[in-house]
DNA sequence: ACGAATTAGACCAACTAAGTCCTATTCGGT
DNA sequence: ACCGAATAGGACTTAGTTGGTCTAATTCGT
């Protein structure tokens, strides 16, 4: 009962690409910084971003990651899918004949109930918005800068902070 | 981002019980036969229950579990963390000084959004009301019938209907 | 006191999540 | 056109969780 680490880390990415100029490239190298993601996990979180075609990648020198979409038409909710694909509270709410107890059981609608009521949530929070509350209040840009100055010899080896 | 099956087995064991006249013993064997849960796994299920003090167990011959608390008292949170232990949306979310982005992080809050709103609806669900939807209208006192009826030398050894 | 009924809890296999490392591709400079 | 550095892509590894089974301990009725 827990978003996966991979779908944390991809908000997070996005959520930077979004507040970027559009069109703007990245590099995994970092976006893994400003994330504070392990580098080469990042590999496989991208991955799947690429494949569901919300974010371009750009192999070689010069390469990087961009947003395919504008920012406006992502939501949180895209995004997590994108990594984990559909959200399901429970297995007795995936479609079909699945569980034949769902015509009387009581608690099937407050599954369901629930369920609504993430998808409500997490689609409704789009990463323009997202983003925009990130940029004004020396956050992200700020933050990039300390990291940038404070963390210079350590080098991000070590066990990252969860969450 | 899924509730575990032994968190679904839960909900559906508590509700049966909570249909019963208080007070009411039901053996293990019967439980796992109205909550369509394989039997032995069933066991590990109602040991979390009863150390949560839900429901209380009594050994030997004529034994079987009961409610150790008013049904009105018990919602599907309970039961659910009574099995997973407390519901965390994001890794960000447990408290002290876990994320030290959570500050600033925008995404931080809609997932802080997202889990109050599961604990809500999950909270609101007394078991009380859940089984009072159940029994009226031959639901479950009408299944178990039936299943009693027809199902009478199948014996379920074989593999359960998931969800 | 004995034995059947029943719960308690240790045990195991399979799957998934998380992270690491190596390989293939691409671009820019020469 | 070619070389080498930079970069994404994806196979591989490890650790932990989940779902399930089996045996041991306990209790009650006779």
């Amino acid at each position: 009962m827990q978003i996966t680490r991979a779908s944390d880390y991809a908000v997070r990415v996005v959520i930077h690409l979004a507040g970027l100029p559009v069109g703007s490239t990245v590099r995994r190298s970092e976006l893994a910084r400003v994330g504070d993601v392990p580098e080469h996990f990042l590999s496989k979180v991208l991955q799947r971003l690429v494949h569901s075609g919300m974010v371009r990648s750009q192999r070689g020198a010069g390469g990087g990651f961009s947003l395919a979409v504008p920012a406006a038409k992502i939501s949180m909710l895209d995004v997590v899918q994108a990594i984990e694909g559909p959200i399901r509270m429970n297995q007795c709410l995936i479609e079909g004949p699945s569980c034949e107890r769902k015509a009387w059981c009581p608690a099937h609608q407050v599954w369901a109930e629930t369920q609504d009521a993430v998808l409500k949530i997490l689609g409704a929070a789009s990463m323009e918005q997202l983003a925009a509350q990130a940029t004004p209040g020396s956050t992200f840009a700020y933050r990039n800068h300390e990291k940038a100055i404070t963390i210079s010899g350590v080098s991000g080896t070590g066990r990252r902070t969860p969450g």
